[in-house]
RNA sequence: GGCCCGUUCGUCUAUCGGUUAGGACGCCAGGUUUUCAACCUGGAAAGACGAGUUCGAUUCUCGUACGGGCUGCCA
């Protein structure tokens, strides 16, 4: 007997570990599929994701295709792509709101039977009459279909949408874990549509169902939707589903502070990877537009799972800064382990559509990496500052660099040939022999960094020259080397 | 038009009634240096405006201005 109520009491004691722990934390990025994922939609679904993550929880994704005429598989896979590349995965499979359409008619038609929605059989034209006098006349165009009271025996044999019945009188709350608690009159919701004439349902009542459905519990979304939550609001009482916790985040804006546009630039998740910003810094910058944890600025993906809370949300649009975001981005890349720097420059590479590089090429790069990585904010930069690397010989020299091999500097570099054939090839040796060298021609190291830069690499602003040295070994910098101390100028 | 939200250095932000209003990016000056970066030190730089509450307001309330959102058989 006792046995028995102990363990209903362990039982009992799990689950309520289990709440504690907040393993039954559900998010979700429910974007539609008609454009590419753009930065602020990019960042929404970071907080959704650090939120789940950093609780155990899942991180759902549901593309919201129930507006065909607009909705494309290109953009679909757009933005399954760039949530891809900044490493936010999702849990379980990318749930199509269209394909879900039943189910959320079968809902309408509940809420029908419940007499919690009505049919209106109002046309399209007498309701754009009506908003149209409306505004001319300076009164609230919220439609209140005359058909919400209407007995069905009075029902005409036409068309009709399904429309919920706004409440009368009072005030709709929005808890809201940013926005506090945002208070909406009753008066200023509409009847709105549920199920279209043709059937098919409205995203304001599929949102609603497929995150209940879905467990969905926490909504951390655009601040766009806060004046939608109060619809939706509607239909979350007349089912009795619970309200999942809400977090209407501000949007992103542009540098000049307007709303982000496409008149901003490039603004397509995939951009930015083209660009060269690591998705680590692209994380870091995101998730610290907007929410804020004390001073701290540069910070892992562990750290910001950690810290991640909705109480540390802004209420203020912010305005998206380039300059930090490749600070952060220079910091993320210097402080990376080599090989998984190596892999994401290949990656970079690859989505830019070069060529691939020999195994061989690969290795040389791969051996840079220490002396790139720190002056590098992109792996655009990287690639720039890495082109030694990428160079065949003969060396082209840009125009800078040409005009540090004149006919002294290219004897210089002559004479200086035989005494790196035998040093053994370590920096410090290095360093001792160009020093030496240089005492004993009466000449500065400095004096001899130039013509050394050109002829190792073709340009004035290179890595440190011993770093290229080593990098590029005893044989190939000597050929480069004599390349350019044998050319006519 | 109606309803809702917001406003601290140029930018991102800290502050949860009492601070010389702190940090970061950027900027300027200096240092280091083998070029470019990186790095180090220092500096300039902010509470939109107006009332009210209070012994005391960046912080609470109201108003104004400005910005944003919603107001679709779009999402």
């Amino acid at each position: 007997m006792i046995d028995i109520r102990c363990q209903l009491y362990l039982i009992y004691a799990y689950r309520k570990v289990n709440r504690a722990m907040s393993a039954d934390v559900v998010t979700r990025f429910a974007p539609s599929p008609t454009g590419y994922l753009h930065i602020g939609g990019a960042r929404t679904a970071l907080f959704n994701w650090l939120y789940a993550r950093g609780r155990g929880g899942k991180f759902l994704l549901r593309i919201e295709d129930t507006d065909r005429a607009r909705s494309t598989p290109e953009d679909t896979a757009a933005i399954l792509q760039g949530m891809e590349w900044l490493g936010l995965d999702h849990d379980g499979e990318v749930i199509s709101q269209f394909d879900r359409a039943d189910r959320h008619a079968e809902v309408a038609n509940e809420m029908l039977a419940a007499g919690k929605a009505f049919k209106c059989f109002a046309t399209q034209d007498k309701i754009e009459a009506f908003r149209e006098a409306a505004r001319a006349e300076g009164k609230s165009t919220l439609y209140r279909s005359p058909w919400r009271d209407a007995d069905a025996s009075t029902h005409p044999d036409l068309p009709f949408v399904i429309r919920v019945r706004a409440p009368e009188g009072g005030v709709m709350v929005i808890k809201d874990e940013v926005q506090g608690d945002v208070k909406i009159g009753h008066d200023q919701l509409d009847d709105m549509i549920l199920l279209r004439s043709d059937g098919t349902p409205v995203y304001m009542l599929a949102v609603v169902v497929d995150d209940h459905d879905m467990g969905v519990t926490h909504i951390i979304r655009g601040d766009d939707h806060l004046s939608n939550a109060a619809r939706q609001m509607m239909v979350y009482e007349a089912m009795g589903w619970d309200v999942p916790v809400l977090a209407h985040i501000p949007l992103i804006h542009g540098p000049d502070g307007k709303k982000l546009s496409k008149r901003h630039g490039a603004l397509g998740a995939q951009e930015y990877q083209l660009m060269g910003y690591p998705a680590a810094g692209m994380r870091n910058y995101l998730a610290r537009l907007g929410w804020s944890h004390g001073d701290d600025e540069f910070f892992s993906d562990a750290q910001a799972k950690e810290w991640f809370d909705l109480t540390g949300i802004g209420k203020s649009p912010a305005r998206f800064d380039t300059k930090k975001l490749e600070h952060l981005c220079g910091q993320h890349i210097a402080s990376s382990k080599n090989a998984a720097l190596q892999q994401e420059l290949l990656d970079f590479l690859a989505a830019k559509g070069s060529d691939a590089m020999s195994k061989d090429r690969i290795a040389l790069l791969s051996s840079g990496l220490d002396c790139l990585k720190e002056r590098a904010k992109t792996f655009h930069e990287l690639i720039e500052k890495a082109e030694f690397i990428l160079s065949d010989r003969p060396i082209q020299p840009d125009e800078k660099a040409l005009k540090s091999l004149d006919s002294v500097s290219r004897g210089i570099l002559n004479a200086l040939t035989p005494h790196l054939q035998n040093v053994s090839w370590t920096r410090g040796a290095l360093e001792a022999v160009t020093a030496e060298f240089a005492e004993a021609n009466g000449t500065k190291f400095s004096k001899m960094a130039g013509p050394l830069r050109a002829a190792l690499a073709g340009r004035s602003a290179t890595p440190s020259v011993f770093d290229m040295l080593l990098v590029l070994g005893r044989e190939e910098s000597l050929g480069r080397i004599t390349d350019a101390a044998s050319e006519n100028g």
